[in-house]
RNA sequence: GGAGAGGUGACCGAGCUGGUUGAAGGUGCGCGCCUGCUAAGCGUGUGUGGGGUUUAUACUUCACCGAGGGUUCGAAUCCCUCCCUCUCCGCCA
C-alpha cells in the first residue's frame, strides 16, 4: 500500500508508476474519497468534541444533586447527528481503503521501463553450458525412463497440472530441499521457520496477493482461507501488526513450503510435466530490514540465491525485470533463470524482490528507529530455489549417455555419498 | 463437537454495581538528580493511528481496552455475533 499522503503530494509520479506497471487504477476516485473522508472526519471530530465536553458535565452536576434531564435532552440531538456522520465516515473510509489496496507499488527508479518481459534487462550470467558428446534427453524422457515421476496417477487423484514424485525422483526432490535449507542456514545464517500454508484473507492482503490475484489462488470457501502461492505470504506476515525493536532487525528467515497456484488462464503453455504445476515445493528467503539498507540487502539476497546454483554447478543468467513485468507489490525484482540444456531454454527458478515498505504498510510491520520513532520496515524475499525447475536442470545437465544421472557433488551427502542416482 | 475460564499499553496487572480512566499500581525503558565504584534512592517522562493549526518545535482534537454490531445522552465496563488462548470432556487422524 502507498501512503495516502504521498499519493496526494505526488499524483503524477503515482500515475506514471501505475501506467508503467500496466495497472489500471482510478486515482481521481482515490483523491476524491480522501478529500471527502477528511471533510467528514473534521465534522465528526468537532461534533464529538462538543458532545464529550457537555457529557462530562453530567457526573459533576449529579454530584451536586442538580437536575440533568435538560442536559441529556440536549445531548440526544448530538447523538443522532454523530451516528449519521460516523456511518458516513465508515462508508467512505471503507471505499478509500478498498481503492488504496488496488494501487500497485512504485517501481524503483533504476528499474527498466517497459511493457512486458521483452523489455527485461539482461544483467549477467554464470557458468558454462555443458557440451554433450551425445544427444541429451529432455527431462520428461529421463523421468519416464528412470521412473522419477508419476504424472498420470497424480492427475488421476488430483487433476491435470499436478505431479507426483516417486522413487529416486522423490528422493532427489527431498535432497534438493534439504541441501538448500542446510546451505542457507550454515553458509548464509538464515533462521529456519515452518509456518502454515493455509492462511486467512488478511494475511493474503498483507503481502499484496489480494485483492488482485484472487483468481490465481486456491480458496477454501467454507472457512474463507487460502492456500499460499509462496511461503513469502506466511513468513512476511509473521510480524504483521507488530512494532519491532531496532535490535530485532535485520531478520533473515528461510522456509521450505508447498506452494499452490491455480495458474488460471495458462493452460497449454508449458503445462507439460514439471515446468508449471499447481503444487510444488520452494525454499524461500524472507528478510525484514531497515529502509536505509534494503537495496544492499537485495543484492545480498540475489547472491544467496546464486550461491545455490553455483554450488549445484548449474549455469544461469540474471535479468532485471522491466516495470511491466514487475509484480504488483514489488519495487524491484531480479529473476534467476537456470539453463536447461536439452529443453534448450532458461527456466525461472528464483525471483528476488525488494518490496520496500509496500507490504509493511499493508500488514503494518513497523520498528522503532534510533530516535524512538515508529517506522515501516522494508521487506524482501527471494526463492532459494523453486524445486521442480531446479530438478529439471539437474536431470538435463547431469545426464549420462547410458541414461543414468550423476549426482551433483553437493548433493551426494544426501545420497550416502553415491555418485549415480 | 460439548462445558467452563479468559483476551486491557513493551510486559505483568487493576478497573468490568456504565460518567474527567487512554486507562490505577508494578516491571521495563528514557532523561535528570544524588551516591567517589556497585547496589540502592529521588524526581520526571514513556502507546498507536487519523484530523486540524504550524516552517519546525509545538499545540489541539477524535478514535482505539481481541474483531464487528447493538443498547445508552454517555461503554474497557451491559447485550449479541465472530475470532483467538487456556482447562476439562467427547470424537478422530
Amino acid at each position: 500500500m502507498l501512503d495516502i499522503k504521498f499519493i496526494r503530494d505526488n499524483v503524477d509520479l503515482v500515475e506514471d508508476a501505475i501506467k508503467n506497471k500496466n495497472e489500471t487504477v482510478n486515482l481521481d476516485l482515490v483523491l476524491t474519497l480522501d478529500k471527502e473522508k477528511r471533510k467528514i472526519q473534521f465534522e465528526y471530530d468537532t461534533l464529538r468534541s462538543e458532545q464529550n465536553k457537555i457529557s462530562q458535565q453530567i457526573p459533576k452536576l449529579k454530584k451536586k444533586n442538580k437536575d440533568v434531564s435538560k442536559v441529556i435532552d440536549n445531548l440526544k440531538n448530538y447523538s443522532s447527528k454523530v451516528k449519521i456522520l460516523a456511518s458516513k465516515l465508515a462508508e467512505v473510509e471503507e471505499q478509500l481503503e478498498k481503492e488504496l489496496l488496488k494501487i500497485p507499488n512504485l517501481p524503483n527508479s533504476d528499474v527498466p521501463i517497459g511493457q512486458n518481459e521483452s523489455d527485461n534487462k539482461f544483467l549477467r550470467d554464470w557458468g558454462d553450458k555443458r557440451k554433450f558428446g551425445f544427444q541429451p534427453k529432455k527431462h520428461l524422457k529421463i523421468c519416464k525412463e528412470q521412473k522419477l515421476l508419476d504424472i498420470k496417477r497424480a492427475a488421476k487423484i488430483s487433476g491435470s497440472g499436478f505431479v507426483g514424485f516417486q522413487h529416486k525422483g522423490a528422493k532427489l526432490a527431498r535432497a534438493l530441499i534439504n541441501f538448500m535449507l542446510d546451505y542457507h542456514i550454515e553458509k548464509h545464517n538464515y533462521k529456519e521457520i515452518s509456518l502454515p500454508v493455509i492462511v486467512n484473507r488478511k494475511t493474503m492482503t498483507g503481502t499484496g496477493q489480494l485483492p488482485k490475484l484472487a483468481d490465481d489462488m486456491y480458496h477454501i470457501e467454507k472457512d474463507d482461507l487460502f492456500l499460499v502461492p509462496t511461503s513469502e505470504v506466511s513468513v512476511t506476515n509473521l510480524y504483521s501488526g507488530e512494532i519491532l525493536g531496532l535490535e530485532d532487525l535485520p531478520q533473515k528467515f528461510i522456509s521450505n513450503s508447498l506452494c499452490f497456484r491455480r495458474e488460471a488462464g495458462s493452460h497449454g503453455k508449458e503445462t507439460k510435466g514439471l515446468q508449471r504445476v499447481h503444487q510444488f515445493s520452494k525454499v524461500e528467503m524472507v528478510k525484514f530490514v531497515t529502509p536505509d539498507t534494503s537495496y544492499e540487502v537485495l543484492d545480498d539476497l540475489l547472491n544467496d540465491a546464486e550461491d545455490i546454483l553455483q554450488a549445484l554447478e548449474l549455469p544461469y543468467r540474471i535479468i532485471s525485470l522491466a516495470t511491466g513485468d514487475l509484480s504488483f507489490a514489488s519495487a524491484k525484482t531480479y529473476d534467476l533463470e537456470v539453463w536447461a540444456p536439452a529443453t534448450e531454454r532458461y527456466l525461472e527458478v528464483s525471483s528476488v524482490s525488494n518490496f520496500e515498505d509496500f507490504q509493511a504498510r499493508r500488514a503494518s510491520i513497523r520498528y522503532r528507529d534510533v530516535n524512538g520513532n515508529v517506522q515501516f520496515v522494508h521487506t524482501l524475499n527471494g526463492s532459494g530455489l523453486a524445486i521442480p525447475r531446479t530438478f529439471i536442470a539437474i536431470l538435463e545437465t547431469y545426464q549420462n549417455e547410458d541414461g543414468t544421472i550423476t549426482i551433483p557433488k553437493v548433493l551426494r551427502p544426501y545420497f550416502n555419498n553415491e555418485k549415480i542416482l
